[in-house]
DNA sequence: GCCACTATTATCGTATACGATTTCGTACAT
DNA sequence: ATGTACGAAATCGTATACGATAATAGTGGC
């Protein structure tokens, strides 16, 4: 059967949204988004409603609802959110993976790195999901798996518009794949998966921050055995962005 | 000005959630719940549609809405979650608490410690919230935050209706507090923080856990350098509950 | 020329109405 | 007795309509 209108209208605007049709700021009006679907006003309301509680969107009451400003720091703050959630989802999905998982996942891998000769970051982008869905896809914790999953929506609706790749970062990730497949591949205890998961993420966070001249994260976990990252020192000068230091006077 | 009939209607149907009045599994039938607060059927729509974003009710299409079922796992899965998110909120808070909110952090867990004397549970519990929510009420990271008092709310609509506190839990709950507000004190490292607030959470879901005879969460984070908990050996029996584990014949 | 105030307009919030869909009970056939 | 077909009732989904609210423009006074 079609979708109900309130589903195609939340499809509709969250398609806009992420293709940068409506950019940020921009004025959804009930009645105008009503008339392009060639519905009444109520479904449209439901749809963005949704799309607020998902934080695309703000919402003010008798005003109305505005596509959600996704400067920098809301796109970190995502970035970062989904480095924690991301981390704990794999730590979670590790013990359950079978040889089939891993081999699928070091496939995609795979391509990717052809994306990377190739010059494909539209496929690029489209593999690396693939690929963590394939890792923490199994996480039996269904709510980090709802959360995880709204985070990279988020993302997506957020990356085209403002965000484009760092520049060594691809070719970095790729290889932090293949260690983060070496470790599940050997049976590494849960929190050094989490470690390695995390970290994965935080690396492009901070990949992104150190193109803005800011002060990396300081989420990092400590890897128990191998290779600290050299983020994890006491004192990095903290990030306004990310840890909104007190400036007091 | 009085607030928007959705919003009452949101209100007062996660109180009767949060209450116990509608039970998991009731259903919430638009009409009634129109009538009962004296409005058209239409803001009462919206408002389910929210509780249905925040994991509160189930909804399906053309049959209508349920109270989300909170049954063990459901509880758990969202302790376990809350244990990740409220360990990065109060790690990345912690750089900017300052002597204030580290000593009336300590005042509310003295008021915490006499209500255990007191047997009052409703107020213990009030000022647990109260107690984490200064210490991760200043993480910068709005999202996190977001999702923290999402969890918190679903806590909230769960609790009442079907679980209690595990007996010893409280008092040790108290000497955690005050272990983790030591950390902060002292101006530890960023991930010992998130590692104690994490395993605090933690605790507490695994002593649900125990009590219910299921083997532990396997989501700790290593300390550095103090004292491991006893569950992070490589071999836990795994929880069919938490970590569902493939039952492959 | 600039500020305060009013009138206008665009848009939102919600009530009502009605067609669409599911669910449940009943009758019938096997 | 059990399963199936049909019909009635309950409930949902959405269109339309209209009052309420806030943004905006226009007017007058200073």
């Amino acid at each position: 059967m079609a979708p109900s209108k309130s589903e195609q209208a939340y499809e509709l605007i969250q398609d806009k949204i992420v293709s940068g049709a409506y950019s940020p700021g921009y004025r959804l009006v009930l009645g105008s988004i009503a008339a392009e679907l060639g519905c009444s006003t109520v479904p449209v309301r439901e749809a963005i409603r949704r799309l607020e509680a998902e934080g695309l969107v703000a919402f003010e009451r008798n005003v109305g609802a505005t596509v959600a400003n996704v400067d920098a720091t809301l796109y970190l703050h995502t970035l970062q959110t989904l480095s924690v959630l991301e981390g704990a989802a794999t730590a979670l999905a590790a013990p359950l993976l079978d040889a089939d998982d891993l081999t699928e996942a070091r496939r995609i891998n795979r391509d990717m790195e052809s994306c990377l000769q190739a010059f494909d970051p539209q496929r690029f982008s489209r593999l690396n999901v693939a690929f963590h869905e394939r890792l923490y896809g199994l996480c039996p914790n269904p709510h980090i798996l709802d959360l995880v999953q709204r985070g990279w929506n988020r993302m997506r609706a957020m990356r085209s518009s403002t965000f484009s790749t760092v520049p060594g970062r691809a070719r970095e990730s790729v290889a932090e794949h293949d260690g983060l497949l070496d470790l599940l591949e050997a049976g590494t205890p849960v929190h050094a998966i989490e470690a390695a998961a995390r970290d994965h993420r935080t690396n492009t966070l901070n990949a992104y921050l150190a193109v803005a001249g800011l002060p990396p994260s300081p989420l990092y976990l400590p890897l128990p055995d191998a290779t600290p990252h050299d983020a994890d020192t006491t004192d990095p000068t903290p990030d306004p962005a990310l840890r909104g230091r007190k400036d007091t006077p």
